[in-house]
RNA sequence: GCGGGCGUAGCUCAAUGGCAGAGCGUCGGCCUUCCAAGCCGAUGACGAGGGUUCGAUUCCCUUCGCCCGCUCCA
């Protein structure tokens, strides 16, 4: 019974704290529900997260951008966005069974379950959909974090810290078209904190009330584009090569699978094998109304299957709602478009305007509009559409230390049993690359040398010097803290040059020079 | 907010109505030391407040915090 109320999770936490991974966020007052800080570990593995992470999103490719935007944003923004409202969720509880529900939920409760309309009280007020209990009154939760700008404390001075990352993408967009000679398609990639008054913090680090962002807006054309250009789109019953270099005919759908893919691929690069995490395709009932598909990646955590990421097919929504409330045009300007248009004729023009209404009715949009979007794109202008594949820096970095964690049963020569607990981090992200150790404190050479291998090591990589306790109490210490290598610098080594290379994983020892080794280290930690 | 579980050292856990103990960790030192168990020393805790009592970490009350569930979706 104990047992069931504990935690998986605990063990984890355990090591996390003893290590210097995750501290509880001000815990000699007391701590702060749903706020954590990392530790001397803790930074190192989550800078290399999200170095790996941009990396991958940024510099390892010529059509995504960078930005790094503030979290204080004009509070417009999250009017445009629809946070203010959409965030502002009235919840409810009932005063019988005390559950929390949202007020807007009880008719689809109800629903679901199959039962007659809303029923109310005599007083107006709702009644429990579970035990038919009086419900208190609804009141306002915004998820958002307010604050006042200035020195007037005052209702007009009002600003928010930031959901989502991604609203700062859209309102800079513009400048970043101008700025970054980048043509559509191309994204705009960010990381930085974001900030979510949740209900209930839970699960560890999972639902933190502040946490960090790995977004990326990946603008495209909309579809009826792309048909202008190529006359066709390349949809995925066409099975699109997406391991390829990405294609100029390819439609929404394509785009969007090819970022799940790409997702897929950095998760596996910093080290969670695919086995492990699992793709949910939205049913087209559960998605936002702006999106088109949205894709969860989801992780078997000890608590249950939760989502790391999710990637968006938002159509033109975010930028065309910055459009409305800002009055600056958010369109492209596409010559190549233009110069497709151009060789149109009138007939054509005409059969193509009838095709995109048709279209746009059959999904409910305005016939109006769709003449005038269509009279756009023959000028090589339009609101470009967005695929948004969006992480979570420390749910990530949760479920690498999850599937890193291994406590393993040994039997030593002896016949003794041994727990050896380890991180199985994948080099590229463990918080220490390489630990460096002089066997014997009192050999002059052997610990100089060992001293001089530390030296270089550490302006390349994070590298850790131990020389307190017998080595093998040195190899369990850096087992704990996930580092790939260990190095011990014998009394031989001054004379052959070489020295032990202890794997972490496997725990196999080999001899090394210090070239071999370096020549090692890079293999594992390029991407 | 409600229900359940739980608060003893950095971590894991003891004991007790009468000076609070261990292991690991950390720090210093010794040992010619390749897989946590060689030696010496140091460090350090009863979440907070109140009550009962000669005396409370232990019993009672209050409070604070953590964990699990109800909501959240990076």
């Amino acid at each position: 019974m104990a047992e069931e109320n504990k935690s998986s999770l605990d063990p984890l936490a355990a090591l996390c704290k003893r290590r210097g991974f995750i501290y509880h966020s001000s815990e000699i007052y007391g701590g702060m529900p749903g706020f954590w800080d990392y530790g001397p570990l803790g930074c190192e593995l989550k800078q290399n997260v999200k170095q790996a992470w941009w990396q991958f999103t940024v510099r390892g490719r010529s059509d995504v951008a960078g930005l790094d935007a503030t979290i204080i944003m004009h509070p417009k923004i999250w009017k445009a966005s629809g946070h203010l409202d959409t965030f502002a969720d009235p919840m409810t509880m009932c005063k019988e069974c005390k559950k929390l529900m949202r007020a807007d939920q009880i008719g689809d409760i109800l629903a679901e379950q199959k039962k007659k309309p809303v029923p109310h009280n005599p007083e107006g007020t709702l009644s429990c959909p579970y035990c038919g209990g009086e419900m208190t009154e609804p009141k306002p939760f915004n998820l958002m974090f307010k604050t006042v700008v200035g020195p007037i404390d005052d209702p007009s001075n009002v600003a928010y810290l930031r959901p989502e990352t991604a609203q700062a993408i859209f309102a800079q967009f513009t400048n970043v078209l101008a700025t970054s000679r980048q043509q559509v398609p191309f994204g705009i990639a960010q990381m930085g904190k974001s900030f979510r008054n949740e209900v209930t913090p839970r699960n560890y680090t999972f639902r933190s009330r502040e946490f960090e962002q790995m977004e990326l807006e990946f603008f495209i054309r909309p579809d009826e584009a792309v048909e202008i250009l190529h006359g066709h789109v390349v949809t995925l019953a066409d099975n699109p090569d997406l391991d390829g270099p990405v294609q100029d005919d390819w439609g929404w759908e394509v785009w969007h699978k090819y970022w799940v893919e790409q997702r897929k691929k950095f998760l596996t690069a910093v080290g969670l094998p695919p086995a492990r995490f699992v793709e949910y395709w939205q049913k087209p009932d559960e998605l936002a109304h702006y999106a088109r598909a949205c894709v969860d990646i989801e992780y078997d955590f000890p608590f249950g299957r939760q989502e790391l990421e999710g990637i968006a097919a938002r159509s033109d929504f975010d930028l065309s709602q910055h459009q409305k409330w800002s009055g600056e045009s958010q369109m492209v300007f596409d010559d190549p478009l233009k110069q497709a248009a151009k060789k149109m004729d009138d007939a054509a023009r005409a059969a193509f305007i009838e095709k995109v209404q048709k279209d746009w009715v059959a999904r409910g949009k305005d016939s109006l509009e769709a003449e005038k979007f269509c009279r756009n794109l023959f000028d090589g202008k339009y609101v470009p559409h967005v695929i948004e594949p969006s992480a979570g820096v420390d749910r990530l970095m949760l479920a690498l230390l999850c599937e890193a964690y291994e406590e393993q049963k040994l039997t030593d020569d002896k016949g003794k049993d041994d727990v050896r607990t380890v991180l199985h981090f994948n080099p590229k992200v463990a918080p220490v690359k390489v630990a460096v150790f002089p066997l014997v404190k009192k050999d002059e050479a052997s610990y100089k040398m060992a001293q001089d291998i530390f030296g270089k090591l550490r302006k390349k990589v994070n590298s850790f010097w131990d020389e307190s306790g017998q080595i093998g109490r040195r190899y369990r210490r850096q087992d704990e803290a996930g580092t790939p290598w260990c190095i011990t610098v014998d009394p031989e080594s001054p004379k052959d040059g070489k020295f032990t290379v202890r794997d972490r994983d496997s725990m196999q020892q080999e001899r090394l020079s210090y070239e071999e080794f370096l020549a090692k280290m890079y293999a594992a930690l390029e991407f």
